[in-house]
DNA sequence: GCTGGATATTATGTTATACATACTATGTAT
DNA sequence: ATACATAGTATGTATAACATAATATCCAGC
């Protein structure tokens, strides 16, 4: 789905070591399973992804490693650091706040299906 | 709450026009209305709501009033208008896709208290 | 009357980041 | 060969949340 532009800042971080958090992958196969497990609902251009990887890389919140698959394809996998995981779940915590908060202020809309 | 820098981008503007959809307010007020509305989980500081004001009021989504209270004192009320409202719903049906779109990658851990 | 604190708005600058776009390159199927 | 999906890099833009400082008004207590 293409969000109100700014909607989605701050939480495809999350959204991304959440993910990561269930084994490495490569950037590519993250941005498909972000739309999968999502129910097609986020999407991340790539444009977004990757940047984002190198940022969470630059902060070792993710560590990443190039690979070759049987294929001779290169590929680079990111996988969660512990640091990653602390900050994911420092990240969770604010998410569910600001759910909380968001609730209260409409009324209990955003409940989930 | 002070949230991880970007976590609430986007979702601002949805809380003032929601916030002003049940009538004018000022500047100041709004603030205050937010925390309290939002059990003080949400706060805007003066820097980004006023600038948040000027631009709904340029894309004329709110309408801002200059008028003087009995004790002399200037204030600039703003009311939502009827672009405004339409914007508003339109954010909130986004807010609540996202959101279960969240609950789905998370495993539906963003349930209002 | 003066001083401190809450109220109220404006102005300026910084930073983070989502996104578009374009480029390079490889593997697979036709 | 060639088209398409895969895989990653590089560059530039626009937006917006925030800090901070400046300005000004009202009110209470001394």
């Amino acid at each position: 789905m293409k969000f109100e532009s700014q909607l989605l800042k701050g939480i495809a971080p999350v959204v991304v070591l959440e993910i990561l958090s269930g084994g490495p992958m490569y950037g590519y196969e993250l941005g498909q399973a972000i739309e999968r497990r999502s129910g097609q609902i986020l999407t991340l251009g790539k444009g977004t992804l990757y940047p984002l990887l190198y940022n969470l890389e630059a902060k070792k919140l993710v560590r990443g490693k190039w690979q070759s698959s049987q294929s001779g394809r290169k590929r680079r996998y990111y996988s969660i650091t512990a640091k990653g995981e602390g900050e994911l779940a420092r990240q969770k915590a604010q998410l569910k706040e600001l759910t909380s908060g968001l609730n209260l202020v409409f009324g209990g809309a955003f409940v989930p299906a």
